[in-house]
Order: structure tokens, then C-alpha cells, then sequence
DNA sequence: GCACATATTGACCAAACGGTTAATAGATTG
DNA sequence: CAATCTATTAACCGTTTGGTCAATATGTGC
């Protein structure tokens, strides 16, 4: 020891190009987090290091614990984009002005298993952070309140199916049919990202209208 | 060096017991494997570890390493025997001799959600299965297999069913109406995983036959 | 009771990981 | 243009991982 065993970019070895501000802090944070996002639907949650995001980002995985302190807040961050951007439910104004309840219904039901059937990747990501969320309470509460935001929507359209006709059988309850509802596209969504190919959209909507009798 | 530095156990380091044959084969490779079970169920598929498998079943990680060559030969075992008990279905003698197709999809349905509510865990592992085998084409093949039986199964009873009573409307199909059987057990299978508390069976099943019109 | 196959252990290794830090390039400000 | 702040890099560290291996204990056949 004595004199070498210094840290740091040693300055003979380097190429041209090195530090300096470049680019805006948001729009690094955005550029680290595409990677992650890209990084996670490669390699799944458990496989993102914070070095492979570094790469794909094309930076080194020091300047990612720059902008984000820690992997788990970078994870973190990433899970506030994929519920921001897939959005488990967003009722558009188009559909919730539609005035028939079971038309409703029936329009956000096609609408959600066109979304599933065309983000599958997004849709595994999200069922990936559910699966961390199983071990991981933070993760699971965010996560769960989305879902329950997603049943509600639901439950109003039910609840105002049955009032208008009541009588459908013995234990039939909004809640009852909007958990049926959400299950269904939960299936249609796990369908959707195993067999992709032969998830057949039209097929479905035919049987289901077909069972509920909606001509 | 010249005489230290060489490996294995120190003979004056030891406690009492060590190796030796103690326990057959298979005993062993079983042992190994619910424990990897055990710490999959705990930690996930991702966060499964070679060493703590072999902790959780009081051995050495080396041993582990003796039984499985490799830990995707452990991971590939696991997966085998999760496939195999929880079968992804098994359609029992009693409800395969039900003579109405109708009833005995209804029976079906009953068993796999009762089956489903009862053993979330072990869904849960064959979702992380799943999840994985979106990045790995072996296990990938696998799973898709054993839910193309799946699938299978249901289908030759909708086609029983359209064949009692054809005219249920325009696009439903055999195909289509297996295809939302499944999707609808596999959604239950999701919301039995992610709120169990919340997932009641008989309010489900009210709400399906009341939408069939099965009385 | 000795040879031999089989189990079993702990030490060891290289690779990869998350995280920290000294050095430094560039922009900002006075 | 010098001081200062921010962004960026590569080296480094401690830990954990999958995997290998020599040593060793135990049963089996002869």
C-alpha cells in the first residue's frame, strides 16, 4: 500500500467523452426509468439489477443510485408508473354516459379485454408486482386499493342493472356480479398473457352475451 | 502454503454427527424437495436459494447440490411435483358419471373453486411458475400443456351442453364457452389469491347460476 | 475386517449484486 | 475566471450466490 489504492476514474485510462450535466434531472429519472420498465419485462422484478438498468439506459449503475437512492425506491418508482400508465380501470367519459346499464356493462367489458389483449406485457408486469406484493405489505396495499377502485367501477354498473331488473335469481347481488365481472377479465387477462395467440376476443364476448342472453 | 489450505471439514472442529448413510435415496431427494417447496412458498421461486433450501432441511447446501446436480434441476423437480399435485384438473369419477352435461359443469365449477379457496399458496406457486416460464421456454411448455387439459376437459362438456340445447345464440361455441369456463376459474383463482378473505364461494356460484338461469 | 460405493460436510472459488466514494467534467454564478 | 454546485464515472467493498472439491463417515459385499 502507501500510494496506489485510490478510487476513482483514473485519468490516463479513460476515453473522451465523461462527466458533466447533460440532460435535465426529470428527464434522466424518465430515461432510468424506461430501462427499468424495459429491464423488468425482460428479465421479470426479481431478475432488475440496478447495474442491467444501467446498461440498457447506456450509463453507469452509479449515476442510477444517484437519481434513485436505493434499488427498492427505483422499484418502487417503477410501480407508481405501471399503475399510473396501465391504469386498472379508467372508465372513459364515452361509456359512462352510455344509458342502459347492461349496455354499460357490456362496453367496459369489451373495452377492458381489448386493453388485455393488447398491453400483455404490461399486464405480466403488473401480475408480477402482485406477486412481490404477497411477500412485500407496502406493495400489496398499493396494488389492492387499485383492484378495489377497479371492482367499484364495476358495482355501480351492476347495482344499476339490477334495480331496473331485479329478479334474476335467488343470491344475485351487485357485489356478487361485479366479483364475477372482475374475475372474468382477471381470466381473460391471465389467458390473454399464457396463449396470446389463441386468445380470441370476439369468441368470448359471443359466449358471454350468448349465456346472458343479450341477443 | 505447503500444508494448510486444504478443503472439507476440519476433523478437531467437529461436533458429533456427520455423514454417512442415513437415509435412502428417494427419502432424501423428498425431503430436499419440500423444503424447496416450503422456502418457494415463503421467499418465491426467485427468491429460492440453494443454501436455503439445504437450511430449511437441516443439511448442508452441498448435499443439495449431491441430490440435484444442478438448482435448475431443483427448480425443474419442484415444478414437476407442483404440477402434479395441485393437477392442474382432475375431473373425478363422480362427477364424470353425472348424466346432465349441465350439472356436471356446475359440479365442476363448485370443485375447482372449493379447490382454489382452499389452497392459495399452492395457486399462488404455479402462477410464479407461470410467470417464469414467460422467460423460459421449457417451463413454458409444460404449464401451457397441463392448462391445454385443462381446457380440454370443460370442453367436452360445453359441447355436451350445446348438444341438449343448441340455439343459446348466435357465435357460441363449444370452444367459446370452454374458453370462458376456464377464464372465469382462473380469475377466481387470481382473486382468491389476492384478497382470500374477501372471496366467498356460494356468493360466486349464486351469481353464476343466476346469470345461466340454472334456478 | 477390508475394500468399495454412497452420503455428507465444510472450506473454497468466481461471479454478480447493492451500495459507497474519490475523482472529475461541465454548467452556474458571482 | 474562479468558486461552487451538479452530474457522472470507475474503482472499490462486503455479502450472497451457484457450484466444486477434498475429507470423511457410514453402510454393503466379500
Amino acid at each position: 500500500m502507501g500510494e496506489a489504492a485510490i478510487r476513482g476514474p483514473k485519468r490516463e485510462e479513460r476515453g473522451d467523452s465523461m462527466p458533466g450535466r447533460k440532460a435535465p434531472e426529470a428527464t434522466r429519472r424518465e430515461q432510468i426509468l424506461k430501462a427499468a420498465y424495459e429491464v423488468a419485462l425482460t428479465k421479470g422484478i426479481d431478475g432488475l439489477t440496478v447495474r442491467a438498468v444501467g446498461a440498457r439506459a447506456k450509463l453507469s449503475h452509479g449515476l442510477v443510485h444517484f437519481h434513485f437512492k436505493s434499488k427498492a425506491q427505483l422499484v418502487s418508482a417503477l410501480l407508481d408508473w405501471v399503475l399510473a400508465t396501465t391504469a386498472v380501470l379508467h372508465v372513459p367519459a364515452v361509456i359512462a354516459h352510455i344509458p342502459l346499464a347492461q349496455d354499460r356493462l357490456r362496453a367496459l367489458l369489451r373495452q377492458e379485454m381489448d386493453r388485455l389483449a393488447k398491453e400483455p406485457r404490461r399486464i405480466r408486469l403488473f401480475f408480477e408486482f402482485w406477486a412481490l406484493g404477497t411477500r412485500h405489505a407496502p406493495t400489496r396495499a398499493r396494488i389492492s386499493a387499485e383492484l378495489d377502485r377497479y371492482r367499484a367501477a364495476f358495482r355501480t354498473m351492476t347495482a344499476a342493472m339490477l334495480d331496473r331488473e331485479p329478479a334474476r335469481g335467488a343470491g344475485v347481488t351487485a357485489d356478487g356480479l361485479a366479483a364475477v365481472a372482475v374475475s372474468f377479465v382477471n381470466g381473460c387477462a391471465v389467458q390473454a398473457m399464457i396463449d396470446p395467440a389463441h386468445f380470441d376476443i370476439e369468441q368470448y364476448l359471443a359466449s358471454v352475451e350468448g349465456i346472458l342472453g343479450w341477443s
